[in-house]
DNA sequence: TGTACATCAGTGAACGCGCGTTCACTGATGTAC
DNA sequence: TGTACATCAGTGAACGCGCGTTCACTGATGTAC
């Protein structure tokens, strides 16, 4: 089924909500200058969109989507499929080292800085991000299986929780506003990373 | 030399700004809640701070403060004596702990998610983060200097950065609106900052 | 193939509201002589 | 001790602006017969 008109104008303009909410924020990403990058009308942008909160909430859930997708791609490994196939530390190394770099781009994290606000305000909102880490968490936790088959659960969540915290506060400490992102530091993160994965 | 009147008052309408930036967020603490949150007329807050830029400056730097004298304080070790005393394992397991409680503070979260998303957006702002987080990874670094005292500079800033990150992004996943907040995280959590500050 | 009609894409004007800011003002407190 | 004056604390009304939302509208596209 390919799409209709109707799903490309659609994206389209979520692709111009997102932009704006990156280069300007959630403040200046009015239903105005949204409308505007994406080269149309006010009315117009409403009626896919009627209300701002539509429009907010089908960002995130594209945004959140991506994010889902792309770790699944970076992690190259499929997780479904039933087996059992240990994880070698170099593969892991690979894997961290791509998640600490995508954790490094501007736009993604002034996007996630965004959503947390918004999701901290709006408890709609704070709902669909709970999911989207759920899942990330349900995600990391495999990986570790893989690693340290003999971990109980319980230890398993708190370690993918942990890395989790990592990456999120990689993001956070290497942003441009916290201006801690010196030579080195990329190493420390992912040795730390990789212990939590690996056990030590 | 004892506060006059107007310090007084200008220390209650940054409280006052402060808890309605907690409660409401940066959206919806305009300068008329934070008057009504004071119990002051409008032109009153004005009084003291003309604009809201003044304003949300002044909390900003408060707020900073407020953590790094926190910061030393749960520390309890003079590290500017000269001295170089060493930190045994045990000191900074009671020092990561306290940190690590702090970051669960619903409160402290919201007050930096907020600053976050703020300085992304105003980059007079991000310059003050910078300040904070640049005293903050210096104190950091002079912890880890006590406990590797042979780390070279380098190693030791990233890992003053790494443990930095660890303690932000604990903050992040623990939030209510991620929901990671389970039992164990904590325990795993420490672990990682404590081999980050005594090597592995 | 043609026509009538419904649905969809897109426009444009207007609304009420809360916002930051400006400004003239009143009353209280301090200070000089 | 009293008075004149300046400074400071606090009030209240008004402004212009951008916001989300509503709504009536036009033109294009699809669909039924």
């Amino acid at each position: 089924m390919t799409p209709g008109k109707g799903e490309l104008r659609r994206a389209e303009l979520l692709e111009a909500a997102e932009g704006v909410l990156v280069t300007a924020g959630n403040a200046n990403a009015t239903m105005r200058n949204v409308a505007e990058a994406a080269n149309v009308r006010l009315g117009h942008l409403q009626h896919y969109f009627p209300t701002r909160s539509d429009l907010m909430q089908a960002v995130l859930e594209r945004v959140l989507q991506r994010s889902l997708a792309q770790l699944r791609n970076t992690v190259g490994i499929d997780l479904d499929d039933g087996g059992d196939a240990p994880i070698s530390r170099e593969d892991t190394w690979h894997i961290t080292s791509a998640l600490l770099a995508e954790q490094r781009d501007p736009s993604t994290i002034r996007l996630y800085v965004e959503i947390w606000a918004m999701a901290a305000a709006d408890e709609e909102i704070a709902t669909v991000l709970r999911g989207f880490y759920a899942d990330y968490a349900g995600y990391v936790e495999r990986i570790i299986h893989r690693t340290q088959p003999l971990l109980d659960p319980g230890a398993r969540a708190a370690r993918a929780t942990a890395v989790i915290a990592l990456l999120e506060g990689a993001a956070v400490v290497r942003a441009s506003f916290a201006g801690l992102d010196a030579a080195g530091t990329e190493d420390a993160l992912q040795e730390a990373t990789q212990d939590l994965i690996h056990g030590g």
